[in-house]
DNA sequence: GACGATTTAGGACAAATGTCCTATTCATTG
DNA sequence: CAATGAATAGGACATTTGTCCTAAATCGTC
């Protein structure tokens, strides 16, 4: 029976409004409002708008540590591993056609900001980046682990770019179509496929 | 022995700003100081922000009209003119990695703000899907050629994307070699290969 | 029930923003 | 030169922003 402060309240809602308005255009009082309360109430709990950002940029790695976590507990194969990384396209794909990628977007408007916290943002990036990159190595494509795993992040990345331009569903599925079979090309490659963990 | 009017240094200023700083995170005095004019001289060219923002688009639609018109002009082969988008990549290699793609971070930026020129922002990823389209189906692929322009962009924005997060020249470039092969790819998939323009 | 610490409400504050007005300067034309 | 319209400067204006202060309320503990 976890109790849900006050403080919990004010990062998962600015992780929302973050991702849904932008950082820069979600203000102290919007927060506020959206919880129901007072604008001075905040100061207790964050000195700086920065500070908020930094809560909701750690709330967001734990979010995503603790799923790749469960995908690793899964003790499926890699490569279905790696799907279920491409697969968030479809299921998260409502919100990803209206804001595009929290991880992305929030990146990028960082980069512009020349905000403070933008390696924060990039660590998210880089979580992926380490996953994916342990699933590469494990189905035996050590040598260019680091650069499939990019090469998934950018496409990833992508297709959520072009789904929030252009509100497109069916370009979203056959995109993952895609990259199903490319996991799987990339599988069948080598010999090894070991199955370990990294 | 064209004149520079005033109207023209606003948009100019305006759209570099846009690009490096978001459209939000630049006010009416950042561009007035780096031209040198008073911030009230500004109604008079336009009355809104939103009315810089669509001269700006507009700047930015006619860019890309001249410079595919320009590669359409080349009399090169529907292969190599497809390349010469992907090189943009390379070309702008510089800018991308500090600010990204000027078109994908301000589609998104707009997607979160909700605003009206969203549609316009949109319009300049049409303009590209619609040339690479043609390019398509130059090379006889005109049955997935919307499918194809669409990957080719999507692949792009996603090299963009991840250029600027981590701030990777190789890993740009690997990825338009990687391009390139996809594209010799397509070309060779068929047996037409029209070379005539759409 | 009383006391101390934690938490909250309400508002003050300066700075910045988009918008708008007016007076002045400049350039063109008759 | 005179006069008309275009262009510019400077600043007013209300609003919103992040930040910060203080007094009140709430809670746990003795």
């Amino acid at each position: 029976m976890k109790e849900v402060t006050t403080r919990d309240q004010i990062v998962a809602v600015a992780d929302q409004m973050f991702y849904q308005q932008g950082y820069e255009n979600t203000s102290f009082a919007d927060i506020a409002n959206a919880i129901g309360i007072s604008r001075g109430n905040f100061y207790y709990h964050f000195k700086t708008k920065d500070d908020i950002l930094e809560a909701v940029i750690d709330r967001r790695l734990q979010d995503r540590k603790d799923m790749v976590a469960q995908w690793d507990a899964d003790e499926e194969s890699p490569e279905i591993r790696i799907c279920k990384f491409i697969d968030i396209l479809i299921v998260n794909g409502e919100k990803i056609k209206k804001f595009g990628c929290p991880i992305g977007t929030l990146s990028s408007e960082l980069a512009k900001l020349n905000h403070p916290n933008q390696d924060g943002a990039n660590a998210l990036f880089g979580l992926f980046q380490a996953w994916l990159r342990c699933q590469f190595v494990a189905l035996g494509r050590e040598d260019d682990a680091d650069y499939l795993a990019a090469h998934l992040l950018a496409r990833s990345q992508g297709v959520a770019m072009l789904a929030n331009a252009f509100q497109d569903d069916e370009f979203i599925r056959r995109e993952v179509e895609q990259m199903h079979g490319w996991v799987a090309a990339q599988a069948a490659l080598p010999g090894r496929g070991a199955t370990g963990n990294c």
